[in-house]
Order: C-alpha cells, then sequence, then structure tokens
DNA sequence: TATGACACTTGATCCATGTCATTTTATTGA
DNA sequence: TCAATAAAATGACATGGATCAAGTGTCATA
C-alpha cells in the first residue's frame, strides 16, 4: 500500500501540471478554469533545476519567456560598471519574473539563484497565442505586468524617500506577508538571500544592514540569528513603516 | 487657394486622428499599419486640455485606459503620509502614462499636469478586445509595457547606486534624448517641470539640485537660466554616467 | 508699479550612512 | 579535525547631502 502511494506521488511529481502544483493558485495560472489550464500546460516546460548562485540569464540574452519560481529563490538586478548590484527584485516560490524581456525580446537584467532553486518556463510565443483565445490568460497577464509594475513603484518610493530604518521594516513585512501568502509563518522564516543582497535592493551599504538588524533586535522588534528572522513585534514594524506610502486610505 | 487649405487643415485638425498626429509613431499606435490605425483610431477619447497643475487621477480612481500625452507634460507619482512625493516618470509628448492600473482596474499613483497639457485616452476594454484580432497591436501594448518595466528598473538603479552628480547627469541625458526623438534639438530645451519635481525624481532635496545646477554650470557643462537649459558640453555628461549602467556591452 | 505669493538660490551646520579596517562566526573541503 | 575561505558583525572615522534659515528673483494681479 505505501508503496503504491509512492507510486502514484512519483507519477504526479514526474507529470509535474499546473494542476497538481502547489503554487498553482499563487502563479500565473490564478484563475484559469481547468479547461484553460490544461491548455497552458501543454506549453510549459518542466522545471528545470539550478544549484546555489547560478546565473538564469543576463542582459542580451534572447528573451524566451516569464519564468515562475518552484522552489528556492531568484534575485533580478542591475549592475554598474563598478560592480555594484542593484538588486530589482527578489522572486520567491510562486512568483515570477523574467518581464523585463517584453521590450526587445531581450532580458535587460541579470537573473541569479540565491539557492538550490527549480523554476518552470511559460514560451511567450506561445502564451502569446494562447491570448488570443483566451481573454482570461490576457487579464491574468496584464494583472501580472500590473502587479510588477506597482511593486517597483513601491520600490522606487523606498529608495527615494525612506530611511535606512523604514527601508528594512518594509523589506521585512513584504518577505512576511509573501510567506503567509504561501501558507507558512509570518514571524517565523528563513531568509534566502544574503546581507550583501539585502543591501542591493534596499540601496544601503552591508554593514548599515547588520547594524539594523542589531539595532531591531535589541528594540525587540525582532530576533535574528544568521538568516533565520523571528518578528517579536510586528506592530512596531508596521508603526515604523506607517508614514512611507500614502494609498489614499484614511 | 489659401483659404481651402486652412479648411482642409482644419478639418484635419477636428478630426484628430492618430493618423493626422504627428505623434502617433512615437505613441502607441507606433507599428501598426492603416487599417489597423483606422480601427484604434474610433475608439480613442479625443484629446481633453488641462490647465497647468491639475491633478487627472489619483489613487483608488477607477481605470479606464491608457493615457497619451499630445502636449505639456505630466508627473505620475506617490506620496508618504508626511507629503513627500516620490516621482515615479515624467510624461513628455507621445509617452503613455496610466499603466498602473492594470493591476486591479484602480489607479495606485497620482498623475498631474506640469504645464498646460492635451492628452488622448485610450480606454483598456476596448484595447483589450481590439488586442484579440489584432495581434501587432498586442505586441505593441506588450513592448509598451516592457518599456516601462525598464525605464523602472534603470530608475531604480539611480535611485540606489548613483550620486546626486550622477543621478543629475542621467537625468538632463535622458531628457534631452527625449526631445530629440521628438525632432526637437537635444541641447537646448525648456524644462517642463520644477525644481521640485526634479528632486522628488531624483530622490534628493530641492537645495541639491539648485547647488548642482550651479556646479554644472561653473564646470562649463551646461548653461541654465530658470527652465531653459543649454547643454555645452555632453560628452562630459556621458562621462559622468559612464559607469552607471553596465548593460553588459563593451 | 506696487504687492503678494511662490519658486529658486545660497550659506551655515549637522547627522545618517558610507567607507575602511579588523574581528568574529559559519561553512567548506581535504 | 583542522585549515582555508567566505559571510557577517563591529568599531573608528569621514562625508555627501539633508536640514534650517535667510535671501533673491519672477510672475500674476490689482
Amino acid at each position: 500500500m505505501q508503496k503504491l502511494m509512492n507510486q502514484v506521488q512519483l507519477t504526479k511529481q514526474l507529470k509535474v501540471s499546473c494542476e497538481s502544483c502547489s503554487l498553482s493558485d499563487l502563479c500565473l495560472p490564478r484563475g484559469l478554469n481547468a479547461k484553460e489550464l490544461d491548455v497552458l500546460d501543454d506549453y510549459i516546460e518542466r522545471p528545470r533545476n539550478l544549484a546555489h548562485n547560478v546565473q538564469i540569464y543576463q542582459p542580451n540574452d534572447k528573451f524566451v519567456g516569464f519564468y515562475a519560481v518552484r522552489s528556492g529563490g531568484v534575485k533580478t538586478y542591475l549592475t554598474k560598471k563598478t560592480g555594484e548590484q542593484q538588486i530589482l527584485g527578489f522572486h520567491l516560490p510562486g512568483e515570477v519574473f523574467g518581464l523585463d524581456g517584453l521590450e526587445n525580446s531581450k532580458q535587460r537584467c541579470y537573473a541569479t539563484t540565491m539557492e538550490n532553486t527549480s523554476y518552470c518556463i511559460l514560451p511567450y510565443d506561445q502564451l502569446d497565442q494562447l491570448c488570443e483565445d483566451m481573454p482570461e490568460l490576457r487579464h491574468q497577464v496584464c494583472h501580472l505586468l500590473g502587479h510588477e509594475m506597482n511593486c517597483d513603484h513601491a520600490h522606487l518610493l523606498l529608495l527615494g524617500q525612506q530611511t535606512a530604518h523604514e527601508r528594512l521594516a518594509t523589506f521585512l513585512l513584504s518577505i512576511s506577508t509573501r510567506f503567509k501568502r504561501r501558507g507558512f509563518s509570518p514571524v517565523s522564516f528563513m531568509l534566502p538571500m544574503s546581507r550583501h543582497d539585502i543591501a542591493g535592493y534596499l540601496g544601503i551599504a552591508v554593514e548599515t544592514v547588520s547594524r539594523l538588524f542589531k539595532s531591531f533586535q535589541e528594540k525587540g522588534i525582532v530576533k535574528i540569528n544568521r538568516k533565520q528572522v523571528d518578528i517579536i513585534d510586528i506592530d512596531k514594524l508596521n508603526e515604523m513603516v506607517a508614514n512611507c506610502e500614502d494609498s489614499g486610505q484614511p
């Protein structure tokens, strides 16, 4: 019996369809009906596995399609000639990246794994074709693009107007929210990225990240042990960012 | 004869079709054939005129579609509760804005005119419908979205990794390029935005903008008179930003 | 041509972060 | 188990821009 179960699970894993993927309702297929999902499914290039710190693409690489993270984590970034990286985004399981290739069918930034990572590819030509007959998919793609854009805008506000304290608090809350979304604890998690990458995302120095983590800890807001984060006082974090974005709500 | 000419011109102006618009090959219709253009044309809401400093939309307003600037200039921005504005983009004639509404059919940022401005609206529902039968339009929309995204990414690099000098140089070169694109002088132009807005875009203080303009002028790079900019030494400007983005090219 | 109102400039001062140097801690691999 | 290496933390110091506080110029309106 146990053996049979394993067999079934193995088959499912081998198929790795969107339908069987636990992340599908966080990912691009969200909102599609079973039939639509089935069509889309046929075109998806099934998960590839990469080790830690492997480059997935770089500027001028041909744009093949959207990438969906299944496990692990990916960072996208631009660099200065002097080497500094500006991290554009961290991409966790269920999230999509690679949209920067849409403008000219060439990638514009770098994408690199932050740990052992598996991902799917949604080839753009097929996706585009499917959009012709599937309004729902079209909307889903636009929703996704709009979402990315709004994330970038929030990131611009962070880099342009927030203090280092506010930036780190915003960052922790963002990661927390995303763990929660996947059904994990929003107050106790393992960061997938290095201090260096956090600094690159927040536009501050690594040393500042270290010092701020220490300061947050001393204030009893979080407990940090290397990459393990435990949020002790999430209200305090929310308070810290209360003035940061004015969404027009009261 | 003269009278007839005027009559013809008047008719064309009244119609204000994309076909007759001098900006159409910079704008969304770029790349569409005459027939496609004609179909699109029917759906476009014809130019509206607004005075200086008028709000076009704000967060939570219903998303109606894309906006195309015909004349004047528009800024889009987010604000902190304390009032600071992070300018997300300046939108000059021929450029499109309002894409932030794609995520949830609600605008997420503010859009305000910077001078007397006229613009067209491309209603989203119709645009989406047209995309079904017009692959070229679909590609054009994706191209546009990709472009916006890449602009935001360059802006992130600017805010996260560049010095104030580099930021201002990058900004001047960007405006210069966009004037050139429209067929105007790339070295002598009138800025449509205030010092305050430049500061908000670059993530620095107004005072710093003033001092940097002065410093650039003393170095013989530009001549600034209020909003009138004359670029004296564009090579120097390019030099200043040479290390800023590494596009992977040699 | 006076009178605000506002945008911009300039100067003086301060401080939040960056930079550089060193130590500590974790990780890897022989 | 012990280097060897890399990542993170810490300390001392420097500084690019922010902030605050006057000024000056410009434009609109009466």
